[in-house]
DNA sequence: CACGCGATGACAGGCACTGACATCACGTAC
DNA sequence: GTACGTGATGTCAGTGCCTGTCATCGCGTG
């Protein structure tokens, strides 16, 4: 138990490379096998040859190591900076969520084993929320940059980001495997369709 | 400080009245006084008259002191089985949300100090999320019990909590004090227009 | 009057997280 | 090539959140 496991030799190099990285790894793999309650910071730093210290040095809290590796907000900023200015809001928005989508239909179990974990554990919902919630004032900001005005520049992504997750969640249990993409289009277009009928 | 400031005489009633309502209001003073992560859950038991242990049996963590006074949801959901079975999807929300509205234009001060307090707190904002979520979830089942089928419940509910939290936001900020009732209808055209755009 | 109930207290303990200081390979300057 | 600064890590002590468990005791009930 007293570093035997540890996967590099530290006689050769002072720090094993990637530390974050194996982290990451250490955690998503203790956390399969007994559950995130019964998981230990500790015991995560000790897999990949760390300490707790150091984990916490990488990772603000225990729940962060689930959600520090996508960078998903940065990309889609920047998706959203190459589209044309004279597309709508709510278009522009569309666009850029499709992005998105497109790291997800490659790694579909990937995705569905973590969303599993964070259905399970409160904490986890709360820790995603707030990142769907961070992203949406990002593309609203970007939006507003676009010279979109401000009710509608917030209305847009929050309205998006309400499709997106119903499309998440339908593209999650959809048992014929349909494209993300897809998903999401049903999604505006049943938006379309509610709101005009209002 | 050996529970010299309690407010009800113990030696004739075992215990003091509205226990949970004590802790809420210490809590508040307290974050107020000297603000969020400088309050103790002891200190809070403590000017309530009571202990840490009995804290976490009314409130399951520490914020919850902050959410657990609203029964926002039980109220909306109730309001929405209210409204005519015939009203399209959205307008029923709409109509169920701003009965959510009258409740805080009564206390626009209190909401607007409830809410400073939240914007500085990360971990307050994510609590608030959840609960907004699970009221979300909580009008898309109500949807679902109207008839409504599935994408269209969610994608109502979702797009509706969508509106309320720009609503919400911008009656927050809004110097003219303009009521919550209008702002929401602003928010709901708003979306019509910009998903006819589209 | 005995008994169970329910809200509370007392106590011990685990785990998340932080601050402060020490260590030590590596790169760089001189 | 020696001295020095840097950066990632280790070590240690400590605080606060939260839980399990058992004891207390006024009150209502039979």
């Amino acid at each position: 138990m007293t570093g035997t496991d540890i996967t590099y030799d530290l006689r050769m190099v002072r720090w094993a490379p990637n530390a974050r990285g194996r982290l990451e790894q250490a955690a998503l793999e203790l956390f399969g096998e007994r559950g995130y309650d019964a998981t230990t910071v500790k015991e995560i730093a000790e897999r990949a040859g760390l300490t707790e210290r150091t984990f916490f040095r990488h990772f603000a809290d225990k729940r962060e190591v689930l959600f520090g590796g996508t960078t998903l907000q940065d990309g889609l900023v920047g998706t959203l900076a190459e589209i044309p200015e004279d597309t709508a809001p709510l278009a522009a928005v569309a666009a850029t969520l499709e992005a998105a989508g497109e790291l997800f239909d490659g790694r579909r179990d990937l995705v569905r084993q973590r969303q599993a974990l964070i259905a399970a554990h409160p904490e986890l919902q709360e820790r995603e929320l707030i990142k769907l919630a961070t992203l949406g004032s990002a593309l609203a900001a970007a939006l507003r940059e676009r010279g979109i005005a401000e009710p509608a520049a917030s209305l847009a992504a929050e309205a998006g980001m309400a499709v997106f997750k119903v499309a998440f969640e339908r593209w999650l249990e959809d048992a014929e495997e349909q494209a993300f993409t897809q998903h999401l289009r049903d999604g505006f277009a049943g938006l379309k369709t509610l709101t005009a009928g209002a």
